[in-house]
DNA sequence: ACTTATTTGCCGATTGGG
DNA sequence: CACTCCCAATCGGCAAAT
């Protein structure tokens, strides 16, 4: 933080100490939705000031402008101020800016009023304590239902008293890692750094039943289903996967998870959806009253990272091509163009 | 051959935005 | 508007593998 402070640059004034990370949530300032287009656009502009930008999809961003401030010599407030008018101007998009000096206080400090504003907590740990200090636990962005009752269950129930917990005992209460994390992020600290091109780790999606469905081929239908759409998501994006998760979920609300490596990452119908088959024939359910089934690709890397793994068998290659062939023509005719062509190359 | 440290796989639990 | 349900995504922790 105090590296380069840049005093040979006259004309920067004294000022506290630079709160330099921007969370900014845009609001359509008319109309239900923010489109995806006007979502890219409005990334665009944030990058005019930095290219550390960090997208938070649907319609949030982290910036950090530590370097931007002396480029443009003006302040964060300054440049959120700035922002905000072109957003509104050429998007009609408003937009709530919280600047702190790390991710979870700009977030923090976003949320601490009321929408389409720029607030600033000033990177200074009196001020930082003193507006942690009265928040509920669970205003700590991590700490949601479940770590909050169980924090409140030891007397800790706001961010104050959760900082002069000791740590030995946070860790006792919430496990090694998440008492360390919330030990820190109570004191206002928080090391994530803004991330540009932060990329997905997983994706995944989910089918719910109308009713509890007890027929395992419908739920076998279903998967395929999924595993033909993820499928269809990683090679659009350019992704493979290492995994693939499944997830059932039962008429009482409980749920089963199984996952699966595959031998060699892949973005193929065929192999996500005979991983799908596979643990869903493992968990061997009988007479469950199912009430969803979700798919999960884990471990999502780029396709062209991947050392492809040549494959001698002709129907392999042949369906690969009506793959390519089928995703084309979903592209230009939309999903409904082409049914589950996979269907015929599962066992 | 054995011990230990680190990584990978696996699975349930949790978060937070809609 | 509060509330609940929904659900994509990530995390924590343990065990097996390296």
């Amino acid at each position: 933080m105090s590296a380069g402070e840049g005093r040979h640059l006259a004309a920067v004034p004294d000022r506290p100490p630079a709160a330099g990370v921007l969370y900014v949530h845009f609001h359509p300032v008319a109309g239900p939705a923010l489109t995806e287009d006007t979502y890219d656009g409005l990334l665009a502009l944030l990058a005019e000031v930095t290219p550390v930008v960090q997208a938070l999809p649907p319609d949030a961003a982290l910036l950090d402008v530590r370097g931007a401030v002396r480029y443009f010599g003006h302040d964060p407030a300054e440049l959120a101020a700035l922002l905000r008018v072109r957003a509104l101007a050429r998007y009609g998009a408003d937009c709530t800016v919280g600047i702190a000096g790390n991710p979870m206080l700009a977030r923090m400090t976003a949320h601490d009023g009321p929408p389409g504003s720029v607030r600033t907590l000033p990177d200074d740990a009196q001020a930082v304590a003193a507006f942690l200090a009265r928040k509920p636990a669970a205003a700590l962005y991590g700490v949601g239902p479940a770590t909050a009752r169980t924090l409140c269950a030891y007397g800790l129930d706001s961010v104050g008293r959760i900082a002069e917990a000791p740590l030995s005992a946070l860790q006792r209460v919430l496990g090694a890692a998440a008492g360390r994390r919330i030990h820190e992020r109570a004191r206002g600290i928080d090391p994530t750094p803004v991330t540009p091109d932060a990329r997905v780790r997983s994706m995944g999606s989910e089918h719910r039943f109308g009713s509890d469905e007890l027929d395992p081929h419908r739920r076998r239908r279903a998967l395929l289903a999924l595993a033909d759409g993820l499928g269809l998501r990683l090679r659009q994006s350019g992704q493979v996967a290492r995994g693939l998760k499944l997830t059932v979920r039962y008429a009482d609300g409980s749920s089963t998870t199984r996952s699966r490596t595959f031998p060699e990452p892949t973005a193929h119908t065929p192999e996500l959806t005979a991983a799908a088959y596979a643990l869903h024939a493992a968990l061997g359910l009988q007479r469950a009253r199912v009430r969803a089934v979700a798919l999960r690709a884990e471990g999502l890397c780029d396709a062209q990272l991947v050392a492809h793994q040549l494959s001698f068998d002709p129907e392999d290659e042949k369906a690969r091509r009506v793959e390519a062939a089928v995703d084309r023509a979903r592209a230009r005719f939309g999903m409904a163009a082409v049914g589950l062509a996979s269907a015929h190359h599962v066992a």
